[in-house]
DNA sequence: TTGAAAGCGCTAACAC
DNA sequence: GTGTTAGCGCTTTCAA
């Protein structure tokens, strides 16, 4: 079945192949008549335009670009499919690809998708990215990025973020409220602002609490395994003993706590109460299950695309662009991990 | 930053379209002086072909299509990993698209992914998928497209599948050496290959075995889910207190099984072993740790996208396409839910 | 109301 | 060795 192009329709119905894409496209300089002739041919022909050819003309390819730090993790993943969801309904298909948290591959990532004429570009910044120079040279050129997730101060672009302050303040305060005095913190890598706003979350509730900051009961989980939790669950049985909750960056080390804190035969919830974030699956399943902070992916991914969307749009209409940060709220899910 | 074209570099040098053109492709009638003004040219004015205009000459946009059931899930979000990671490296890029599991949304994805040129698809049948004249079409008329996991043998094209006969066998096996008489399984809905294939395997264990086999105990979990599980385990404490280990179509499925077991106080594995099928990340949170089969889903993808990429690069060279069907082999994961 | 012509950026057959 | 030309399929002036 070869492909039905407009000159095809054109030469069949005897007129050119200006008047058969005017048709199409309801233009009204188009006599009636001839716009049902050619609408009607090209169904029953089951034409379908040449995505390349337009894209050539018009100068949009009506994909973006993707760019995530890693697929198979159930946050992101949410993400991916919210994107690819409120694309399809604005008629745009995604390209998605992954930094794996690395900065030179975040780079070469941008590249690629700029070679292949992407219309936008949706970025959640690599850990150990620290320059940006790569991306303010874009923005400036007028191209449309909007940062998710993993964002920086530094750069003046539209964001879409959670509070991760907010939400660490809550659970936190959660966890005073149910008479937790002794309230270890398990942060992140130290790079990437979630981390670092989380953990303003945590000491701001402490200090609205008049609760001691004790730098030391606040570890570090390198790469946020399970292991990383254990190990941590096994120095605060050894060296602090007081502490009667722990709030965790993200849910597999908090479980990791958990796991590793039970091994050592201490009660959950009842000696130590466990806070996660980020709501995944694995939060139903462990025992007791797992209270923590929901995190909107799929939802972060739909906002996205939207702001990204406006933008292109803005951009073509040539209407001044402004910059905006969306603000995804949180909210506390408390399962039996917590008193 | 207006971009750099080859008329671009044609004017400053003083040379033809054509010329630059072609030493940039290293055609070798052009002169070396001036392959070299041209490529020196292009260097430092960072000259980017435009893949647009590219895609549009030579009928090749150098992006497939992926429909995946569903992105939010492990085993599927590998599989995206996997051909992403294979394609880039083939110079590829990839459009995703979820089928939610339903037929309509597939054909539509489809649609969708031809009229933006893909050079080929990698498809997962939606399990409600029934007709397959969508797809036998397209066979037919030459286009690249490879199924993956959820297959059909109603239709003719390559194929990239676990051998789930062999896994559930395998798994069953595992668990009658280990000492378990009555063996139950839950199945998945009734439809997918998979649910079929690894009924199979769990039956033809059995009869190699001479252990009878009992249609009482094959249960059907039609969500897959973790309640599904928990119903089952229920079920099974009621009115099969004689079964001494379960085999479930997937790890959630048989989380639930275990969750609701010990719920009643039945212990895991001394009285029923679980088996579970897919090693997520849950398996190595539950307690006690989930017996499992490792899919491979990373190597899956890159397998699957192996192989179309040789049919599109066969179909180009205009060689004879033959179809095969890779089987990727499992591994059992033992742990701590099985004897 | 229609169509000829130009052009998006690139490639390739062919002529010089 | 280089340039001319034509064309991939579409859109959009502008002239008829």
């Amino acid at each position: 079945m070869a492909k039905i192009t407009l000159k095809k329709i054109a030469e069949t119905l005897g007129i050119s192949v200006a008047t058969v894409s005017k048709a199409l496209k309801d233009y009204d300089d188009v006599s009636p008549e001839t716009k049902a002739k050619v609408k009607s041919l090209a169904e029953s022909l089951n034409y379908k335009p040449n995505f390349l050819a337009q894209s050539l003309r018009n100068q949009e390819s009506k994909t973006i670009g993707l760019i995530i730090p890693e697929i198979v993790h159930h946050f992101f993943a949410s993400i991916i499919a919210g994107v690819i969801n409120a694309a399809k309904k604005k008629g745009y298909l995604v390209i998605t690809l992954q930094s794996g948290e690395s900065y030179d591959f975040e780079k070469k990532q941008i590249e690629l998708l700029l070679d292949k004429n992407v219309d936008g570009i949706l970025l959640s910044l690599a850990d150990n990215t620290v320059d940006y120079m790569h991306l303010s040279n874009l923005i400036e050129s007028g191209f449309p990025i909007v940062l998710y997730d993993k964002i920086t101060k530094s750069i003046h672009c539209s964001k879409v973020v959670i509070n991760d302050q907010k939400a660490a303040f809550n659970a936190t305060q959660y966890l005073i409220d149910t008479g937790c005095k002794k309230i270890a913190h398990v942060r992140g890598p130290l790079k990437p602002q979630t981390t670092i706003d989380r953990f303003i979350g945590y000491k701001n509730a402490l200090k609205e609490n008049d609760i001691e900051f004790d730098t030391s009961i606040v570890f570090e989980a390198p790469h946020l395994s399970l292991e990383d939790g254990q190990k941590i669950a096994k120095e605060i049985y050894k060296n602090h003993k007081d502490v009667d909750a722990v709030f965790a960056f993200t849910d597999l080390t908090a479980t990791g706590v958990m796991v590793g804190l039970k091994e050592l035969n201490v009660k959950i919830p009842e000696e130590v109460s466990i806070m996660g974030f980020s709501n995944w699956l694995l939060t139903r399943i462990t025992s007791p299950k797992l209270s923590t902070v929901n995190q909107p992916g799929f939802k972060m991914g739909k906002q996205a695309f939207k702001v990204l969307y406006k933008e292109i749009k803005d951009r073509k209409a040539k209407t001044k662009v402004e910059f905006k940060t969306v603000e995804l709220p949180t909210k506390l899910v408390i399962r039996d991990s917590t008193r």
